[in-house]
DNA sequence: AGCAACTTTCTACACGCCGTAGAAGTGTGG
DNA sequence: CCACACTTCTACGGCGTGTAGAAAGTTGCT
């Protein structure tokens, strides 16, 4: 369980976007919407208990960083995904039947 | 957006592996939890209006099959997954390095 | 030490989704 | 036409999420 709603996302995107840990001020400017910093602080709470952040205490302000890249986190949402079938390499072969030609061509080349 | 809460995926499952389209009363009757027929009725029209099941209206009582095969619904929601980053392949690549060898090697087999 | 400014925590509310099901409505076989 | 089966309507409680004010804590300055 680590899906994420829209606002956790944005604030994740701006932290995996990130190559410094950011302050809560920090995420708020950087959200572009009009949103109060307790608002803010309140999703980075939620976001440290789901363990997709890390909270610098020690520092005034507390900066954030996503515990996982954007990429790792991604690959376990697949497996989420995939561990909720009975057959994993069927659903596979259909992805694969689905992706483009390029992106297929990838695969083989990643796959060596 | 079709995610599924728990009993909805549960009754998902039943009509994924059915042959027929089953009703109410045998979804209910099949999941062995003690839900009311009007549970499974709701749960049913849910997933009718998310697009997963279609409905028999003609007959009495209705009978209800999926829309779409357990793959093919797991395939949209790696999309789904995929579809929240920036760069497709970058996830997939690090995927395959945590598959399993034989996995792998289904992979390799499957792209030709 | 004491205040001002900044930061964090606590508490709360609204909304939508989901599990759950009773009450009321509708259709059908005898 | 009536009992029975089925469906629709309505509803409630819990949980996750967006949202933020009020209160509490910290820090730096004078």
């Amino acid at each position: 369980m680590a899906s994420l709603g829209e606002l956790e996302r944005s604030v994740m995107t701006l932290l995996w976007d990130s190559a410094q840990p950011l302050s809560a001020n920090e995420v708020c400017e950087l959200l572009d919407e009009d949103l109060a910093v307790t608002t803010v602080l309140t999703v980075l709470a939620r976001l440290e208990k789901k363990g997709m952040v890390q909270r610098e205490r020690a520092s005034r302000p507390h900066r954030y960083a996503s515990v996982a890249s954007r990429e790792e986190h991604t690959v376990e949402m697949l497996n989420e995904v995939l561990g909720t079938v009975p057959d994993r390499e069927a659903v596979l072969a259909r992805f694969i039947g689905s992706v483009s030609d390029s992106e297929a061509a990838a695969l083989r080349r990643i796959l060596g």
